[in-house]
DNA sequence: CATTTGTTGTGCTACTTTTCACAAAAACTA
DNA sequence: TAGTTTTTGTGAAAAGTAGCACAACAAATG
């Protein structure tokens, strides 16, 4: 076996323990590797090295024992941390976030939300609301680790370098400015804004043409047209 | 040249694009591999194989052309497409998404929300509200392609089928149930919980051990001890 | 004009991640 | 018991993706 966890197969295993909560949940007791990959989108054979990779073993035939399974990977991911985490800029999203009881079955829960103009925050949020001052003492004094990052981007690298003076070690950041990971801060971006140009682009590139590749290169070629005419000496 | 644009390409291209129009409203003229590189998180080398995979071509010392680099990526995205997306759902995240005013150059707007219950939504969100009976002629009469689906996870499925059936291309799911992407219809899944709970386990295995690699291993053999005399015969 | 400097362009290499394909094993069947 | 079915486990092949290293070349310098 080999310390081989890279990123997507975290992102896969949290993706099946939140599957096999819910089939244990609806009283299911095995499951088989073309259910999970069904669930979760990959192909069988993935979720079956996945699993083999991390020495979880099934039953041949039979498939793999929920409860089991379910377990393990709670003892791999670090089930019930009880991890608080901090929002930083309590507009849109941070107002959003702040709210969203989907979690993981509690695994974590917001302490509480930072802002500049915290008296804009409506209560209804129902979590404490802080001036951006009081970060620092706050993550100090509650030992925070994670923070979500939700402020206007002109702000976002001033907000960065706050929360990883404050000791902050991990960044969920929104702001479509693209933060990078150093040595005591690890930084995961989001960008949505990228995301929706993203699908249109993936949407026509789909809708356009019957053969896909072949337009892509006319495209292209068209492009170099272009590059000839007006560029390139 | 190869009609080679994969996923991670695209997403690449899209924020040079964001970039480059900050840098062009800044006054720059010109930008090397490893300012954009900086820019967007990855190394120079790379920026220089994107561009020159896509055959747009730089200066040898001088860099690469902003104005010529910006016009050039805007045809190859689909520029000034004009799109217009719909939102169903608009609980919380959905109308934060509504009110986002970050997007590529207002490249494009939102056209409506849906929702099931509509008379709960404030107006402040600023676009018009319909019951979610309307999606399938609203779609048809306004020619939508993408949708934004933001409702709760339990009638997912349901919604993505109102999606599929009035014609909608393209989703961006921001529920925690997987969908898939079929002939007609591609979906981007964001997990937002599945984001924040990658990150915890990032930021521990980051902060316990000196040496992660080892740390990992030794965690998997204590859950393979566990294995041998729980379940295995 | 010769030399130095700085940056692009890219073949090749290396790596990571996924899929294929099929033997092996367990569970059913009769 | 023998045969059939179903599903796992995994080595090997494939596909995808990024990085290195350096020649080529334009601009700047003296
Ligand atoms: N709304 C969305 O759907 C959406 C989507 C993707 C990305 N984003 C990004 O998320 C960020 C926030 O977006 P939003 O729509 O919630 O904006 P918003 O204006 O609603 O919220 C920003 C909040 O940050 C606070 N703030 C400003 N300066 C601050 C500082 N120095 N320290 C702490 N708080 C500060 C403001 O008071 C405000 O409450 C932006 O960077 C935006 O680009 C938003
Ligand atoms: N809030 C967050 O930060 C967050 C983060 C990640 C994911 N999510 C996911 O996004 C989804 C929405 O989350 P939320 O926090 O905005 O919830 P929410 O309850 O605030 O919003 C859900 C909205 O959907 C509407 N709705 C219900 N049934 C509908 C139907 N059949 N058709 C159309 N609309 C319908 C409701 O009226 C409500 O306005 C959930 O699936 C949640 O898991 C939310």
């Amino acid at each position: 076996m080999k310390g081989n966890l890279n990123k997507e197969l975290v992102i896969r295993l949290l993706k099946y323990r939140r599957i096999l909560t819910q089939l244990k949940s609806l009283g299911f007791e095995k499951v088989f590797s073309n259910n999970l990959g069904d669930a979760i989108g990959v192909a069988p054979a993935l979720v079956r090295k996945d699993f083999s990779l991390l020495v979880l073993g099934g039953n041949k035939r039979g498939g793999y024992r929920i409860d089991y399974l379910s377990e393990q990977l709670n003892k791999i991911l670090g089930k019930t941390r009880e991890q608080r985490i901090i929002i930083v800029g309590m507009g849109k999203i941070g107002s959003a976030v702040a709210q969203y009881k989907g979690f993981h079955q509690g695994d974590f829960e917001v302490a509480a939300g930072f802002d500049i103009a915290p008296e804009n925050v409506l209560p209804t949020v129902g979590i404490p609301i802080y001036p951006t001052s009081e970060i620092q003492s706050f993550v100090e004094r509650e030992h925070i680790e994670v923070a979500i990052l939700s402020v206007p981007e002109d702000v976002s690298t001033e907000c960065h370098k706050i929360l990883k003076n404050a000791g902050i070690r991990g960044i969920l950041n929104f702001t479509p400015i693209e933060l990078k990971t150093t040595q005591n801060c690890i930084i995961h971006n989001i960008n949505i804004g990228v995301e929706i140009e993203n699908l249109f682009f993936q949407v026509v590139k789909n809708t356009l043409p019957q053969d896909v590749e072949a337009s892509l290169a006319s495209i292209i070629d068209e492009e170099l047209v272009d590059v000839d005419s007006e560029d390139t000496p």
